[in-house]
DNA sequence: ATGAAAGCGCTAACAG
DNA sequence: CTGTTAGCGCTTTCAT
């Protein structure tokens, strides 16, 4: 039963409390170098008695460890990346290990900061999805180690880095499209601070590969929000009247094509075919249910959080963890109904 | 531009290179103390020159504050807690403040390891959704000053707690339901670690008061997941055929309950009103959408990060603060159709 | 198997 | 206005 209100018993009180110096209380406590049984016995009782528990403060300041990670991420009241931390937080739990969170709303001042943050916290490591392209200097400046979270580690080769596999993803819904018929796909991209995603070249290059006419396959910017999404859609309703299938780099702004398309009096996916990207929750409310490449966002927050910890204590070398994505159907994608499309075989 | 791969520079490699004494440094650091000028911009220079920042783990032993915060929530991943988090962590980074998140699972022994790492890291204050029972001791063993987030902050009256007006929003949802013509209304509950939601005992309350029969208000229990809420609706069904409206104790269950009536052919709003209750994003995403409580769930978040590092200061007494609640009306709740149900007037 | 002493980087008296 | 000194709580040589 730990004391009444005084202070926080040290490993000083402990020692008197059974008679040892406090080196030995060290060792009991670090479970290195040898110590008589019953004199273990006695201070583990002491600890046990007056409610001991070490300061990670001096700790680390002593070994120089903090035993506490860092993890920067965009935003995350975003159930993608509250899914990714939530795998990180559970591998670093699990190791043992703190995890301070700081959301950058993809503001460069505001990484700054928390960087800055981290740094002084004196973290072992720091997971992050860079959200400015002049960060490559400031993470260089980290001491700690760096994994880079999503498609941006190609930025940046020298840090470990884990993401899911885009390429592979885009290829599984589009050829999943055209299986169906589909010939002319409307592109809701998200722009980053970065520039356009990776979602966008890689949508190009596997619709060009299989000989299709890359005007059928026209593009829209939003900011990866419902309500961007749908203002996107309604874009590419007027731009793109022949369109039988709408493909979203993520999930919200594909339930914002199906709020959209609602709006706009068409069904889907008789009218038009939807098709998300990411896999979140959200994704299985929708009526109809959206249809979606699953990314495996808390396998990322643990992977990422494993290279961290290999980085940290020296095994493990840079590695790009990719990771595969996964087709999710249900009911938000069909065949076109019409043959209003332009077809093409393949060359 | 920082060093090249050497250790951090501390106060000592500032005070070198600039020809004073460490305290020095320290004082143009604090900015506490009067430095002359001229010493103060070679200390300043200095610092940009060698890159220095604050080794925080030597300030927080020394001054006994570590300017870190611990978060402990059920579940990161759940979109009602992202959001509170969000709000904790940038009230906590407007006051320069890291945060430590932990997710629990409503796990008492997660919960108490939690704890235990925040104990160690000395945390300056700790705001906790407590998962179960016993924490009353576990949180008064504990230094660091104590929020409770949510409606089980009335258990713990010697700690400052913030949580939504859960009465005021079941008055609210219940008053529009009546309102509308409802007499016969499936709750759908959460049950907790801790026995049932204050939720359930509110909605009969009110019933009773507005003179309604208590028979007229079966009940289901789930566990605030969309799954859960569809099997316990649909034994609603089966229970309480002539029900015209379900009521859940969260957004992620009354979702559940859309899906559900679906299932069972039911049309919402027209043969069945599905009232929600937390206001989370997901609700806006349903078809038909979700009518529901909404929950200041992000200023909960600051607001308790407030209360907090006011008791962290000394300054701000103990207090519980309750944010009133807001009906959200989308397209889920309607006038029942029929005459199926009973009446009654008010006594 | 145990203890004494040094020191991690910093702040806070206390002198001057 | 500036420097000296002590010490936060811990680990880690180095003796014994």
């Amino acid at each position: 039963m730990p004391l009444t209100g005084k202070r926080q018993p040290t490993i000083i009180d402990v020692a008197r409390l059974s008679g040892v110096s406090k080196t030995t209380v060290a060792r009991v406590l670090s479970g290195v170098g040898a110590v008589h049984s019953e004199t273990r016995r006695r201070v583990e009782e002491a600890v046990r008695q007056s409610g001991y528990e070490r300061n990670h403060l001096a700790f680390g300041l002593r070994t120089g460890r903090s035993r506490t990670l860092g993890l920067v991420i965009p935003d995350l009241s975003n159930p993608y990346w509250a899914d990714l931390a939530r795998g990180a937080q559970d591998k670093a739990e699990a190791e043992k290990r703190s995890l301070l969170i700081f959301s950058s709303d993809w503001d460069g001042e505001r990484e700054r900061r928390h960087l800055q943050a981290l740094r002084q916290a004196r973290v072992d490591g720091i997971l992050i999805n860079p959200a400015v392209t002049d960060d490559i200097t400031l993470l260089h400046q980290t001491e700690a180690p760096v994994v880079v979270l999503g498609s941006s580690g190609e930025r940046f080769p020298e840090f470990s880095s884990a993401r899911s596999d885009v390429a592979q993803g885009v290829r599984l819904a589009l050829d999943h499209l055209i299986g169906l018929g589909h010939r002319h796909v409307g592109l809701l991209i998200g722009r980053d601070r970065l520039g356009r995603s990776r979602f966008v070249s890689e949508a190009r290059a596997h619709w060009q590969r299989q000989g299709l006419d890359a005007a059928l396959l026209p593009a829209e910017e939003a900011t990866y929000t419902v309500e961007s999404g749908q203002a996107a859609t309604a874009r590419l309703f007027e731009r793109a009247p022949g369109m039988t299938a709408v493909f979203a780099a993520n999930d919200l702004m594909a339930v914002g094509a199906i709020l959209a398309a609602r709006a706009a009096g068409l069904v889907c996916p008789d009218d038009i075919s939807i098709m998300g990207m990411d896999g979140v929750e959200a994704g299985s409310f929708t009526d109809p249910g959206l249809t979606t490449v699953d990314k495996p966002r808390y396998d990322i927050g643990v992977e990422a959080t494993c290279l961290l910890l290999g980085a940290i204590d020296g095994t493990g070398d840079t590695v790009h963890a990719v990771l595969p994505c996964r087709l999710v159907e249900r009911a938000s994608v069909a065949a076109p109904s019409g043959l209003r499309t332009v077809r093409k075989k393949s060359a």
